[in-house]
DNA sequence: CTCATTGCAAAGATTTTGCATCACC
DNA sequence: GGTGATGCAAAATCTTTGCAATGAG
């Protein structure tokens, strides 16, 4: 790991994640952190959730549409995506790390863990 | 499901597909199918793509590395990626519908289904 | 003073799309 | 012959990166 030099910027997106519980995307943190420095750049947040999620401060999100989320929880924890909305939400169960040795003795190789998210539609999106 | 025109490129992608197991990727179809229809454009490649999981006669994968993947096994099952060299391969196991009923009991919505992947080190990159 | 960080813009990487032409039914 | 498909190139999307200027330690 890089030696890091503090920057107001990065203290900022940090903060704002922080309160979060709706993994924002890139785009959404940019907006977000541009009211307080309307000057920052698009590359300055990319680049500053990236040095984040190296130094696991926050978790990158593939929920596989597209853009990538920011999670500030950084456990190991499953997501719920609405097929409707997009909205992503926490789901407060347990890691099935019993499910990596049933699928090593099927793999043709060492299963060291799996990715997985659960989709649906939220309960806004059904009324 | 709109009208559909047979095409002699949409076969030759739909038979190289078939007869694959490594889950290619657009590039790696385009590359294929190019050496029977030398002049095939990438846009061709991707919208038969398209058309033949939209058609349900293949699946798009996305197993978090950029590039979608395609494969011919239209059953729901899962894959293993290696960390490594990035091959996919199909793990036989069987699908897990009961984590649904699981994950719809702590999510905040209606699950009716879930997507995953299982990662680590194939045999041929553990020598 | 040094070097990590920034803003800007350009470049990358992947996928989609507009359009004139082609070919299937 | 009507319209879906193709090839080509341009564009759209999302993310990374080169560079000179700035700022933290």
């Amino acid at each position: 790991m890089v030696k890091r030099k503090r920057s107001k910027q990065r203290d900022c997106i940090r903060a704002y994640l922080e309160g979060r519980k709706d993994h924002p995307t890139a785009e959404m943190v940019y907006e977000a952190v541009r009211e307080e420095f309307p000057s920052i750049s698009l590359g300055t947040v990319y680049r500053n959730l990236s040095l984040l999620a190296e130094d696991g401060e926050i978790m990158r999100l593939d929920v596989g549409e597209g853009q990538d989320r920011f999670d500030p929880n950084v456990e190991k924890h499953y997501h719920f995506v609405c097929q409707k909305c997009g909205a992503v939400s926490d789901l407060d169960m347990p890691w099935m790390k019993h499910v990596d040795v049933l699928a090593d003795s099927f793999a043709a190789g060492k299963v060291t863990g799996h990715m997985a998210y659960f989709y649906g539609i939220c309960d806004k999106c059904a009324e």
